[in-house]
DNA sequence: TAGTGGTCTAGACCACTCC
DNA sequence: GAGTGGTCTAGACCACTAA
Protein backbone atom coordinates (compact mmCIF):
# COMPACT_ATOMS: atom_id res chain seq x y z
CA UNK A 1 0.00 0.00 0.00
CA UNK A 2 1.18 3.60 -0.99
CA UNK A 3 1.38 6.34 1.63
CA UNK A 4 -0.65 8.32 -0.56
CA UNK A 5 -3.32 5.68 -0.57
CA UNK A 6 -3.42 5.29 2.92
CA UNK A 7 -3.70 8.81 3.54
CA UNK A 8 -6.66 9.40 0.93
CA UNK A 9 -7.92 6.28 2.27
CA UNK A 10 -7.56 7.19 5.87
CA UNK A 11 -9.33 11.15 5.19
CA UNK A 12 -11.96 9.65 3.00
CA UNK A 13 -12.89 7.16 5.83
CA UNK A 14 -13.37 9.88 8.06
CA UNK A 15 -15.58 12.41 6.35
CA UNK A 16 -17.73 9.33 6.03
CA UNK A 17 -17.64 9.07 9.46
CA UNK A 18 -18.22 12.69 9.97
CA UNK A 19 -15.11 13.23 11.30
CA UNK A 20 -14.54 16.03 8.84
CA UNK A 21 -18.27 17.31 8.16
CA UNK A 22 -19.25 18.89 5.01
CA UNK A 23 -18.59 22.09 4.88
CA UNK A 24 -15.73 22.05 7.34
CA UNK A 25 -12.17 22.93 5.99
CA UNK A 26 -9.88 20.30 6.24
CA UNK A 27 -6.43 20.86 8.24
CA UNK A 28 -3.33 22.39 6.24
CA UNK A 29 -1.13 20.14 4.24
CA UNK A 30 1.84 21.30 6.81
CA UNK A 31 -0.46 20.15 9.95
CA UNK A 32 -1.77 16.72 7.97
CA UNK A 33 2.18 16.12 6.92
CA UNK A 34 2.81 16.22 10.52
CA UNK A 35 -0.09 13.69 11.45
CA UNK A 36 0.92 10.93 8.77
CA UNK A 37 4.82 11.70 8.93
CA UNK A 38 5.47 12.33 5.70
CA UNK A 39 5.88 15.51 3.39
CA UNK A 40 3.59 18.50 2.24
CA UNK A 41 3.79 17.08 -1.35
CA UNK A 42 2.72 13.40 -0.21
CA UNK A 43 -0.25 14.96 1.41
CA UNK A 44 -1.13 16.97 -1.77
CA UNK A 45 -1.12 13.79 -3.73
CA UNK A 46 -3.28 11.64 -1.62
CA UNK A 47 -5.75 14.59 -1.40
CA UNK A 48 -5.79 15.25 -5.14
CA UNK A 49 -7.02 12.10 -5.74
CA UNK A 50 -9.98 13.24 -3.64
CA UNK A 51 -10.40 16.49 -5.44
CA UNK A 52 -10.78 14.00 -8.53
CA UNK A 53 -13.52 12.01 -6.92
CA UNK A 54 -15.52 15.49 -6.02
CA UNK A 55 -15.40 15.44 -2.05
CA UNK A 56 -13.14 17.74 -1.31
CA UNK A 57 -12.85 21.51 -2.95
CA UNK A 58 -9.97 22.92 -4.88
CA UNK A 59 -9.30 26.16 -4.50
CA UNK A 60 -5.92 27.59 -4.40
CA UNK A 61 -4.68 29.48 -1.75
CA UNK A 62 -8.01 28.35 -0.18
CA UNK A 63 -8.11 25.44 2.78
CA UNK A 64 -9.64 22.30 1.29
CA UNK A 65 -13.44 22.31 2.05
CA UNK A 66 -15.39 19.11 2.34
CA UNK A 67 -17.70 19.09 -0.24
CA UNK A 68 -19.70 15.94 0.24
CA UNK A 69 -19.46 12.05 1.46
CA UNK A 70 -17.06 10.63 -0.99
CA UNK A 71 -17.85 7.65 -2.92
CA UNK A 72 -14.18 6.37 -4.14
CA UNK A 73 -14.57 5.09 -7.98
CA UNK A 74 -15.23 2.06 -9.03
CA UNK A 75 -12.63 0.01 -9.99
CA UNK A 76 -12.23 -0.41 -13.46
CA UNK A 77 -13.30 -3.97 -13.59
CA UNK A 78 -16.44 -3.06 -11.86
CA UNK A 79 -17.74 -1.89 -14.79
CA UNK A 80 -16.86 -5.03 -16.77
CA UNK A 81 -18.27 -7.45 -14.74
CA UNK A 82 -21.64 -7.57 -14.11
CA UNK A 83 -21.53 -10.64 -11.53
CA UNK A 84 -19.24 -8.52 -9.40
CA UNK A 85 -21.70 -5.31 -9.65
CA UNK A 86 -24.76 -7.55 -8.89
CA UNK A 87 -23.15 -9.38 -5.83
CA UNK A 88 -21.92 -5.79 -4.27
CA UNK A 89 -25.76 -4.43 -4.61
CA UNK A 90 -26.73 -7.73 -3.06
CA UNK A 91 -28.37 -8.95 -5.94
CA UNK A 92 -28.26 -12.92 -7.62
CA UNK A 93 -26.62 -12.15 -11.21
CA UNK A 94 -26.90 -14.88 -13.63
CA UNK A 95 -26.12 -15.76 -17.55
CA UNK A 96 -27.69 -17.66 -20.11
CA UNK A 97 -25.27 -17.94 -23.42
CA UNK A 98 -28.46 -18.12 -26.32
CA UNK A 99 -25.90 -18.38 -28.84
CA UNK A 100 -22.08 -18.84 -29.82
CA UNK A 101 -20.34 -19.05 -32.77
CA UNK A 102 -17.04 -18.61 -34.72
CA UNK A 103 -18.09 -16.20 -37.68
CA UNK A 104 -15.87 -14.60 -40.72
CA UNK A 105 -16.12 -11.24 -39.35
CA UNK A 106 -17.93 -8.39 -40.97
CA UNK A 107 -16.76 -4.84 -41.77
CA UNK A 108 -18.07 -3.95 -38.32
CA UNK A 109 -16.02 -6.37 -36.54
CA UNK A 110 -12.82 -5.64 -38.98
CA UNK A 111 -13.51 -1.86 -38.23
CA UNK A 112 -14.20 -2.10 -34.38
CA UNK A 113 -11.39 -5.20 -33.68
CA UNK A 114 -8.80 -3.97 -36.25
CA UNK A 115 -8.98 -7.09 -37.88
CA UNK A 116 -9.01 -7.97 -41.66
CA UNK A 117 -13.19 -8.60 -42.66
CA UNK A 118 -13.05 -11.98 -42.88
CA UNK A 119 -10.83 -12.78 -39.95
CA UNK A 120 -12.57 -15.43 -36.97
CA UNK A 121 -14.21 -13.42 -34.57
CA UNK A 122 -16.11 -15.35 -31.77
CA UNK A 123 -19.82 -14.25 -31.52
CA UNK A 124 -21.80 -14.73 -28.46
CA UNK A 125 -24.77 -13.73 -27.05
CA UNK A 126 -26.01 -13.53 -23.17
CA UNK A 127 -28.63 -12.83 -21.56
CA UNK A 128 -28.11 -11.54 -17.82
CA UNK A 129 -30.10 -11.41 -15.31
CA UNK A 130 -30.74 -10.03 -11.87
CA UNK A 131 -32.50 -11.92 -9.20
CA UNK A 132 -33.56 -13.96 -11.98
CA UNK A 133 -35.26 -11.23 -13.31
CA UNK A 134 -33.70 -10.63 -17.13
CA UNK A 135 -32.03 -6.70 -17.28
CA UNK A 136 -29.84 -7.27 -20.33
CA UNK A 137 -28.74 -8.88 -23.34
CA UNK A 138 -25.10 -8.71 -24.50
CA UNK A 139 -24.11 -9.34 -28.04
CA UNK A 140 -20.23 -9.36 -27.83
CA UNK A 141 -17.75 -10.36 -30.60
CA UNK A 142 -14.01 -11.32 -29.43
CA UNK A 143 -10.97 -11.69 -31.16
CA UNK A 144 -9.51 -14.46 -31.98
CA UNK A 145 -6.87 -15.01 -29.57
CA UNK A 146 -9.63 -13.73 -26.55
CA UNK A 147 -12.53 -16.29 -28.01
CA UNK A 148 -9.93 -18.70 -27.55
CA UNK A 149 -9.69 -18.41 -23.97
CA UNK A 150 -13.46 -17.18 -24.08
CA UNK A 151 -14.58 -20.51 -25.84
CA UNK A 152 -13.32 -23.09 -22.89
CA UNK A 153 -15.37 -21.55 -19.97
CA UNK A 154 -18.32 -22.75 -18.69
CA UNK A 155 -21.75 -21.64 -20.44
CA UNK A 156 -22.77 -20.86 -16.76
CA UNK A 157 -19.76 -19.29 -15.91
CA UNK A 158 -21.22 -16.51 -13.46
CA UNK A 159 -18.31 -13.73 -14.55
CA UNK A 160 -16.47 -13.92 -17.62
CA UNK A 161 -14.56 -10.84 -16.79
CA UNK A 162 -13.03 -13.02 -13.21
CA UNK A 163 -12.02 -15.96 -15.27
CA UNK A 164 -10.04 -14.34 -18.28
CA UNK A 165 -8.32 -12.30 -15.62
CA UNK A 166 -6.83 -15.62 -14.33
CA UNK A 167 -5.32 -15.59 -18.16
CA UNK A 168 -2.22 -13.90 -18.54
CA UNK A 169 -1.68 -12.06 -21.63
CA UNK A 170 -5.27 -11.07 -22.04
CA UNK A 171 -5.54 -7.25 -19.89
CA UNK A 172 -8.64 -5.16 -20.23
CA UNK A 173 -6.60 -1.98 -19.62
CA UNK A 174 -9.47 1.03 -21.29
CA UNK A 175 -12.35 1.05 -23.06
CA UNK A 176 -14.48 3.13 -25.36
CA UNK A 177 -18.07 3.08 -24.47
CA UNK A 178 -20.82 4.88 -26.48
CA UNK A 179 -25.19 5.28 -25.10
CA UNK A 180 -27.88 5.81 -26.96
CA UNK A 181 -31.24 4.49 -27.07
CA UNK A 182 -33.06 1.78 -29.48
CA UNK A 183 -36.58 -0.04 -29.81
CA UNK A 184 -36.81 -3.51 -29.01
CA UNK A 185 -36.29 -6.02 -31.66
CA UNK A 186 -38.65 -8.82 -31.67
CA UNK A 187 -35.67 -11.04 -30.64
CA UNK A 188 -34.94 -8.49 -28.08
CA UNK A 189 -38.30 -8.67 -26.21
CA UNK A 190 -38.42 -12.45 -26.52
CA UNK A 191 -35.63 -12.18 -24.46
CA UNK A 192 -36.22 -9.65 -21.84
CA UNK A 193 -39.43 -10.35 -21.47
CA UNK A 194 -40.65 -6.97 -22.69
CA UNK A 195 -43.16 -5.91 -25.48
CA UNK A 196 -41.70 -5.36 -28.80
CA UNK A 197 -40.86 -1.36 -29.64
CA UNK A 198 -40.07 -0.83 -25.92
CA UNK A 199 -37.26 1.87 -25.27
CA UNK A 200 -33.75 -0.14 -24.28
CA UNK A 201 -30.61 2.02 -23.17
CA UNK A 202 -28.44 0.99 -26.00
CA UNK A 203 -24.41 0.54 -24.84
CA UNK A 204 -21.82 -0.18 -27.57
CA UNK A 205 -18.04 -0.65 -26.33
CA UNK A 206 -14.88 -1.38 -27.41
CA UNK A 207 -12.86 -3.22 -24.58
CA UNK A 208 -8.79 -2.40 -25.35
CA UNK A 209 -5.33 -4.38 -23.77
CA UNK A 210 -2.43 -1.63 -22.42
CA UNK A 211 -0.85 -1.53 -25.84
CA UNK A 212 -4.35 -0.29 -27.49
CA UNK A 213 -5.43 -3.47 -28.91
CA UNK A 214 -8.77 -3.98 -29.36
CA UNK A 215 -9.38 -7.04 -27.81
CA UNK A 216 -13.86 -7.49 -27.75
CA UNK A 217 -17.11 -5.07 -28.80
CA UNK A 218 -20.34 -5.52 -27.61
CA UNK A 219 -23.64 -4.07 -28.15
CA UNK A 220 -25.56 -4.55 -25.19
CA UNK A 221 -29.10 -3.68 -24.76
CA UNK A 222 -30.88 -3.24 -21.04
CA UNK A 223 -34.19 -2.89 -19.84
CA UNK A 224 -34.13 0.99 -18.62
CA UNK A 225 -36.87 0.56 -16.33
CA UNK A 226 -34.69 -1.15 -14.36
CA UNK A 227 -30.72 -0.94 -15.01
CA UNK A 228 -29.51 2.42 -15.96
CA UNK A 229 -25.54 4.18 -16.25
CA UNK A 230 -24.65 6.62 -13.85
CA UNK A 231 -21.52 8.83 -14.89
CA UNK A 232 -19.56 11.88 -12.54
CA UNK A 233 -17.27 14.68 -14.34
CA UNK A 234 -15.82 17.51 -13.03
CA UNK A 235 -13.64 20.05 -14.17
CA UNK A 236 -10.57 17.58 -13.13
CA UNK A 237 -12.34 15.12 -15.18
CA UNK A 238 -14.01 15.35 -17.49
CA UNK A 239 -14.75 11.68 -19.56
CA UNK A 240 -17.81 12.27 -21.38
CA UNK A 241 -18.59 13.76 -24.97
CA UNK A 242 -21.57 14.29 -26.89
CA UNK A 243 -21.60 12.10 -30.76
CA UNK A 244 -23.43 12.26 -33.60
CA UNK A 245 -24.38 9.25 -35.14
CA UNK A 246 -24.33 7.11 -32.08
CA UNK A 247 -25.51 3.35 -34.14
CA UNK A 248 -27.56 1.89 -31.63
CA UNK B 1 0.80 28.05 -19.45
CA UNK B 2 2.82 25.17 -16.84
CA UNK B 3 5.28 23.48 -17.86
CA UNK B 4 3.56 19.94 -17.23
CA UNK B 5 0.75 21.24 -19.77
CA UNK B 6 3.04 23.10 -22.13
CA UNK B 7 4.99 19.13 -22.59
CA UNK B 8 1.86 17.53 -22.73
CA UNK B 9 0.68 19.68 -25.50
CA UNK B 10 3.75 19.27 -27.17
CA UNK B 11 4.39 15.61 -27.59
CA UNK B 12 0.22 15.34 -27.96
CA UNK B 13 0.82 17.36 -30.72
CA UNK B 14 4.31 15.35 -32.07
CA UNK B 15 2.15 12.65 -31.76
CA UNK B 16 -0.85 13.35 -33.44
CA UNK B 17 1.68 14.39 -36.56
CA UNK B 18 3.22 10.99 -36.40
CA UNK B 19 6.84 11.75 -35.17
CA UNK B 20 6.19 9.31 -32.40
CA UNK B 21 4.13 6.39 -34.80
CA UNK B 22 1.84 3.63 -32.45
CA UNK B 23 4.12 1.16 -30.76
CA UNK B 24 7.21 3.09 -31.00
CA UNK B 25 9.10 3.52 -26.96
CA UNK B 26 9.12 7.34 -25.86
CA UNK B 27 12.63 8.99 -25.13
CA UNK B 28 13.24 8.49 -21.33
CA UNK B 29 12.08 10.84 -18.64
CA UNK B 30 15.73 11.72 -18.55
CA UNK B 31 16.24 12.67 -22.54
CA UNK B 32 13.16 14.94 -22.53
CA UNK B 33 13.78 16.27 -19.27
CA UNK B 34 16.97 17.26 -20.75
CA UNK B 35 15.03 18.30 -23.65
CA UNK B 36 12.06 20.53 -22.04
CA UNK B 37 15.15 21.58 -19.55
CA UNK B 38 12.99 20.52 -16.88
CA UNK B 39 13.52 18.09 -13.83
CA UNK B 40 12.70 14.33 -14.60
CA UNK B 41 9.68 14.83 -12.25
CA UNK B 42 8.11 17.37 -14.16
CA UNK B 43 8.16 15.51 -17.48
CA UNK B 44 6.46 12.70 -15.39
CA UNK B 45 3.79 14.73 -14.57
CA UNK B 46 3.65 15.72 -18.00
CA UNK B 47 3.34 12.34 -19.24
CA UNK B 48 0.90 11.09 -16.74
CA UNK B 49 -2.06 13.51 -18.26
CA UNK B 50 -1.47 11.51 -21.36
CA UNK B 51 -1.52 8.00 -19.46
CA UNK B 52 -5.14 9.38 -17.99
CA UNK B 53 -5.98 10.16 -21.71
CA UNK B 54 -4.76 6.89 -22.77
CA UNK B 55 -2.78 7.60 -25.98
CA UNK B 56 0.66 6.13 -23.93
CA UNK B 57 1.11 2.93 -21.92
CA UNK B 58 2.51 3.60 -18.50
CA UNK B 59 3.81 -0.04 -17.29
CA UNK B 60 6.12 0.35 -14.45
CA UNK B 61 10.33 -0.30 -15.39
CA UNK B 62 9.40 -0.04 -19.26
CA UNK B 63 9.76 2.82 -21.53
CA UNK B 64 6.46 4.75 -22.33
CA UNK B 65 4.73 3.15 -25.64
CA UNK B 66 2.60 5.09 -28.20
CA UNK B 67 -0.77 3.34 -27.64
CA UNK B 68 -2.89 5.63 -30.39
CA UNK B 69 -3.48 9.21 -31.39
CA UNK B 70 -4.13 11.20 -28.11
CA UNK B 71 -7.51 12.43 -28.29
CA UNK B 72 -7.18 15.75 -25.08
CA UNK B 73 -10.34 15.37 -23.13
CA UNK B 74 -13.21 17.87 -23.59
CA UNK B 75 -12.80 20.57 -21.08
CA UNK B 76 -15.82 20.68 -18.64
CA UNK B 77 -17.77 23.33 -19.91
CA UNK B 78 -17.86 21.39 -23.27
CA UNK B 79 -20.21 18.96 -22.02
CA UNK B 80 -22.72 21.82 -20.02
CA UNK B 81 -22.70 23.74 -23.80
CA UNK B 82 -24.29 22.00 -26.03
CA UNK B 83 -23.92 25.14 -28.05
CA UNK B 84 -20.12 25.23 -28.05
CA UNK B 85 -20.22 21.61 -28.72
CA UNK B 86 -21.83 21.69 -31.75
CA UNK B 87 -20.57 24.88 -33.30
CA UNK B 88 -17.11 22.51 -32.98
CA UNK B 89 -19.02 19.79 -34.99
CA UNK B 90 -19.30 22.93 -37.17
CA UNK B 91 -22.72 22.55 -37.19
CA UNK B 92 -25.22 25.23 -36.00
CA UNK B 93 -27.35 25.44 -33.13
CA UNK B 94 -30.50 26.59 -31.94
CA UNK B 95 -32.52 26.91 -28.89
CA UNK B 96 -35.72 27.79 -28.18
CA UNK B 97 -37.35 28.31 -24.85
CA UNK B 98 -41.11 26.38 -24.73
CA UNK B 99 -41.87 27.60 -21.20
CA UNK B 100 -41.21 29.25 -18.22
CA UNK B 101 -41.89 29.83 -15.41
CA UNK B 102 -41.33 30.01 -11.05
CA UNK B 103 -43.13 27.25 -9.47
CA UNK B 104 -42.75 26.15 -5.94
CA UNK B 105 -40.50 22.91 -6.19
CA UNK B 106 -41.89 19.91 -5.64
CA UNK B 107 -40.58 16.58 -3.43
CA UNK B 108 -38.02 16.01 -6.79
CA UNK B 109 -36.78 19.39 -6.59
CA UNK B 110 -35.90 19.14 -3.25
CA UNK B 111 -34.25 16.36 -3.41
CA UNK B 112 -32.28 17.32 -6.31
CA UNK B 113 -31.58 21.18 -5.32
CA UNK B 114 -31.00 20.78 -1.56
CA UNK B 115 -33.43 22.84 -0.54
CA UNK B 116 -37.15 22.77 0.85
CA UNK B 117 -40.32 21.72 -0.76
CA UNK B 118 -42.02 24.80 -1.82
CA UNK B 119 -38.86 26.95 -2.33
CA UNK B 120 -38.99 28.93 -5.40
CA UNK B 121 -37.59 26.91 -8.68
CA UNK B 122 -37.68 28.58 -12.25
CA UNK B 123 -38.51 25.88 -14.66
CA UNK B 124 -37.68 26.31 -18.09
CA UNK B 125 -38.36 23.74 -20.86
CA UNK B 126 -36.11 24.39 -24.01
CA UNK B 127 -36.03 22.65 -27.26
CA UNK B 128 -32.07 22.00 -29.10
CA UNK B 129 -31.82 21.97 -32.81
CA UNK B 130 -29.18 20.99 -34.94
CA UNK B 131 -28.99 22.79 -38.41
CA UNK B 132 -32.55 23.64 -38.06
CA UNK B 133 -33.33 20.06 -36.82
CA UNK B 134 -34.74 19.56 -33.56
CA UNK B 135 -32.71 17.02 -31.50
CA UNK B 136 -32.85 17.70 -27.76
CA UNK B 137 -35.46 18.44 -24.93
CA UNK B 138 -34.38 20.37 -22.00
CA UNK B 139 -36.29 20.17 -19.05
CA UNK B 140 -34.75 22.20 -16.28
CA UNK B 141 -35.35 22.99 -12.93
CA UNK B 142 -33.05 26.25 -11.20
CA UNK B 143 -32.34 26.84 -7.64
CA UNK B 144 -33.41 30.68 -6.74
CA UNK B 145 -30.36 32.64 -7.41
CA UNK B 146 -29.61 30.91 -10.34
CA UNK B 147 -32.78 30.93 -11.52
CA UNK B 148 -32.63 35.23 -11.17
CA UNK B 149 -29.61 35.21 -12.91
CA UNK B 150 -30.92 33.08 -15.83
CA UNK B 151 -34.57 34.91 -15.98
CA UNK B 152 -32.16 37.87 -17.02
CA UNK B 153 -30.89 36.06 -20.45
CA UNK B 154 -33.05 36.59 -23.69
CA UNK B 155 -34.81 33.51 -24.29
CA UNK B 156 -32.92 33.12 -27.75
CA UNK B 157 -29.62 33.21 -26.06
CA UNK B 158 -27.62 30.64 -27.25
CA UNK B 159 -25.55 29.95 -24.77
CA UNK B 160 -26.90 29.72 -21.30
CA UNK B 161 -23.26 28.28 -20.14
CA UNK B 162 -21.39 30.71 -21.06
CA UNK B 163 -24.08 33.61 -19.94
CA UNK B 164 -23.59 32.40 -16.82
CA UNK B 165 -19.87 32.54 -16.27
CA UNK B 166 -19.88 35.62 -16.68
CA UNK B 167 -21.72 36.06 -13.34
CA UNK B 168 -19.16 35.54 -10.45
CA UNK B 169 -20.74 33.60 -7.67
CA UNK B 170 -21.91 30.72 -10.16
CA UNK B 171 -19.39 28.75 -11.09
CA UNK B 172 -20.46 25.03 -12.21
CA UNK B 173 -17.89 22.66 -10.94
CA UNK B 174 -19.05 19.08 -11.75
CA UNK B 175 -22.06 16.82 -12.59
CA UNK B 176 -23.65 13.97 -11.71
CA UNK B 177 -25.70 12.07 -14.56
CA UNK B 178 -27.72 9.23 -15.14
CA UNK B 179 -28.40 7.35 -18.69
CA UNK B 180 -31.01 5.53 -19.27
CA UNK B 181 -34.41 5.24 -21.93
CA UNK B 182 -37.44 6.28 -22.12
CA UNK B 183 -40.56 6.52 -24.72
CA UNK B 184 -41.76 9.90 -26.14
CA UNK B 185 -44.47 11.17 -24.94
CA UNK B 186 -47.35 13.12 -27.12
CA UNK B 187 -45.38 16.21 -25.61
CA UNK B 188 -41.44 14.94 -26.49
CA UNK B 189 -43.00 13.67 -30.14
CA UNK B 190 -44.71 16.77 -31.00
CA UNK B 191 -41.17 19.04 -30.11
CA UNK B 192 -38.87 16.42 -32.01
CA UNK B 193 -41.12 15.72 -34.44
CA UNK B 194 -40.84 11.38 -34.18
CA UNK B 195 -44.07 9.24 -33.57
CA UNK B 196 -44.90 9.42 -30.07
CA UNK B 197 -43.28 5.73 -28.31
CA UNK B 198 -40.07 6.19 -29.99
CA UNK B 199 -37.20 4.94 -27.93
CA UNK B 200 -35.31 8.71 -26.68
CA UNK B 201 -32.21 8.40 -24.97
CA UNK B 202 -32.45 10.23 -21.22
CA UNK B 203 -30.39 12.00 -19.07
CA UNK B 204 -30.69 13.03 -15.59
CA UNK B 205 -27.97 15.51 -14.54
CA UNK B 206 -27.36 17.70 -11.13
CA UNK B 207 -24.90 20.49 -11.40
CA UNK B 208 -22.91 21.27 -8.51
CA UNK B 209 -20.63 24.52 -7.53
CA UNK B 210 -17.13 24.09 -5.70
CA UNK B 211 -18.72 23.82 -2.72
CA UNK B 212 -21.10 21.14 -3.55
CA UNK B 213 -24.25 23.23 -3.48
CA UNK B 214 -26.50 22.44 -6.53
CA UNK B 215 -27.16 24.83 -8.81
CA UNK B 216 -29.35 23.36 -11.38
CA UNK B 217 -31.00 20.13 -12.05
CA UNK B 218 -32.10 18.93 -15.75
CA UNK B 219 -33.87 15.59 -17.11
CA UNK B 220 -32.71 16.13 -21.02
CA UNK B 221 -34.29 13.46 -23.63
CA UNK B 222 -32.01 12.92 -26.96
CA UNK B 223 -33.13 11.67 -30.19
CA UNK B 224 -31.17 8.76 -30.04
CA UNK B 225 -30.73 8.38 -34.03
CA UNK B 226 -29.03 11.63 -34.14
CA UNK B 227 -26.84 11.89 -30.94
CA UNK B 228 -25.22 9.85 -28.10
CA UNK B 229 -23.17 10.59 -25.15
CA UNK B 230 -19.43 8.73 -25.21
CA UNK B 231 -17.72 8.17 -22.30
CA UNK B 232 -14.14 6.94 -22.13
CA UNK B 233 -12.70 4.74 -18.84
CA UNK B 234 -9.35 3.13 -17.82
CA UNK B 235 -7.80 1.04 -15.30
CA UNK B 236 -6.28 5.06 -14.53
CA UNK B 237 -9.97 6.77 -14.47
CA UNK B 238 -13.17 4.96 -13.78
CA UNK B 239 -16.06 7.28 -13.32
CA UNK B 240 -18.34 4.63 -14.96
CA UNK B 241 -20.81 2.53 -12.48
CA UNK B 242 -23.95 0.91 -13.48
CA UNK B 243 -27.51 2.06 -11.32
CA UNK B 244 -30.63 0.24 -10.32
CA UNK B 245 -33.94 2.12 -10.78
CA UNK B 246 -32.27 4.61 -12.70
CA UNK B 247 -35.37 6.74 -13.28
CA UNK B 248 -36.01 7.94 -16.30
C1' DT C 1 -0.24 40.87 5.16
C1' DA C 2 0.02 36.18 6.79
C1' DG C 3 -1.16 31.72 5.53
C1' DT C 4 -2.05 28.37 2.13
C1' DG C 5 -1.91 25.63 -1.87
C1' DG C 6 0.31 24.90 -6.76
C1' DT C 7 4.52 24.31 -9.29
C1' DC C 8 8.98 23.05 -9.94
C1' DT C 9 13.78 21.58 -8.66
C1' DA C 10 17.14 18.13 -6.99
C1' DG C 11 18.00 13.91 -5.59
C1' DA C 12 17.58 9.25 -2.91
C1' DC C 13 15.70 4.77 -3.04
C1' DC C 14 13.14 0.85 -4.75
C1' DA C 15 10.57 -2.22 -8.15
C1' DC C 16 10.31 -3.58 -12.45
C1' DT C 17 11.52 -4.56 -17.46
C1' DC C 18 14.59 -5.85 -20.74
C1' DC C 19 18.80 -7.62 -22.59
C1' DG D 1 23.04 -6.18 -14.42
C1' DA D 2 21.91 -1.81 -16.67
C1' DG D 3 18.32 1.12 -17.47
C1' DT D 4 13.88 2.89 -16.42
C1' DG D 5 9.86 4.44 -14.19
C1' DG D 6 7.31 5.09 -9.47
C1' DT D 7 7.53 6.96 -4.90
C1' DC D 8 8.92 9.92 -1.54
C1' DT D 9 11.79 13.62 0.68
C1' DA D 10 13.25 18.50 1.23
C1' DG D 11 12.82 22.84 0.03
C1' DA D 12 12.42 27.24 -3.01
C1' DC D 13 9.30 30.26 -5.20
C1' DC D 14 4.96 32.14 -6.71
C1' DA D 15 -0.25 32.94 -6.91
C1' DC D 16 -4.09 33.17 -4.54
C1' DT D 17 -7.36 33.52 -0.40
C1' DA D 18 -8.92 35.42 3.63
C1' DA D 19 -8.67 38.44 7.40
Amino acid sequence: MNQTERIAETIRAEISEGRWPVGMKLPSEKALSERFRVTPGTVRIALRTLVEEGSIDGTRGARKTVIGTPAPPEPFDQFRSFAQWAIQQQRVPGGIVRSKAWVAGDPADAENLGVEAGANVLRIVRLRTLDGEPVMIERTHYREAVGRAVEQLSDDCPSVTVALAENPGIIFARAQHVFAATAASAEDAAMLDVSPGTPLLSHRRISLDRRGVPLEWSEDRYRADVIGVAVGNSWAVNPLRWVTDPGG
